[in-house]
DNA sequence: CTATTTATTCTACTTTATAGAACTAATTAG
DNA sequence: CTAATTAGTTCTATAAAGTAGAATAAATAG
């Protein structure tokens, strides 16, 4: 098995994704990474970044309803799917199982 | 704070170079990243990981002892510094408090 | 139709990750 | 001493991920 890893951002952006629900979508992932995960990054990455999970099949996008009663363009909303749900999974446990065999760093 | 951030690779090799302790070489960590982490990559590219790694400041390296009863090069050993440590805790706890927002994505 | 607002796309560039052949250094055999 | 063997690192080139921000598009309000 191999070839199957998402990168630093990619996986940062796929729980934000997540957590967001309904309101994922480009500016509130990028308003969230830097809240949240202390990641400042332009509007340009964080589209790149959703593109990519995009053609890898971890994420899908569907266009927002028009009318919202306010201006501007439709949001692009994502959703996570079942293979991005697998491959947040997996680099969760391939971390936490490392930490397990480094008890002298858990505690600090 | 920004710029902070580590690669995905990165945070593998660091974790690994922590449980490896005085056996942290190139080829002892490939090995790791195998079989701790499902990750096969060359030794090509752990060495380029380790290099950048300590240009950063998060590693240290220093050349093992010649003799050891065995042909071949000596090794160069791996250490951690202090700054790795933080940067390995950070990336850590970024992630545990996205995980703990995704409740339903915690039991799977 | 124009101004304003909100959001996505586009383009160019830097850094990280990848691969494996080439090379180096040490020990052992003859 | 030299050749063979072993164990390891360096080197070079390429692909993928991450970065930035200006340009563009689509919606509403007047």
């Amino acid at each position: 098995m191999s070839k199957d890893h998402i990168g630093e951002l990619e996986e940062l952006v796929l729980l934000i994704i997540v957590m967001l629900k309904e309101e994922a979508y480009g500016l509130a992932i990028r308003k969230a990474l830097s809240e949240q995960a202390d990641r400042s990054v332009t509007i340009g990455a964080v589209h790149g970044t959703v593109n990519r999970l995009e053609s890898k099949g971890l994420v899908e996008s569907s266009m927002g309803g028009a009318t919202e009663e306010r201006g501007g363009r439709r949001k692009r909303i994502f959703q996570i799917t079942s293979a991005g749900k697998q491959a947040l999974e997996k680099s969760r446990d391939v971390k936490v199982n490392l930490w397990q065999q480094i008890p002298e760093l858990i505690i600090k």
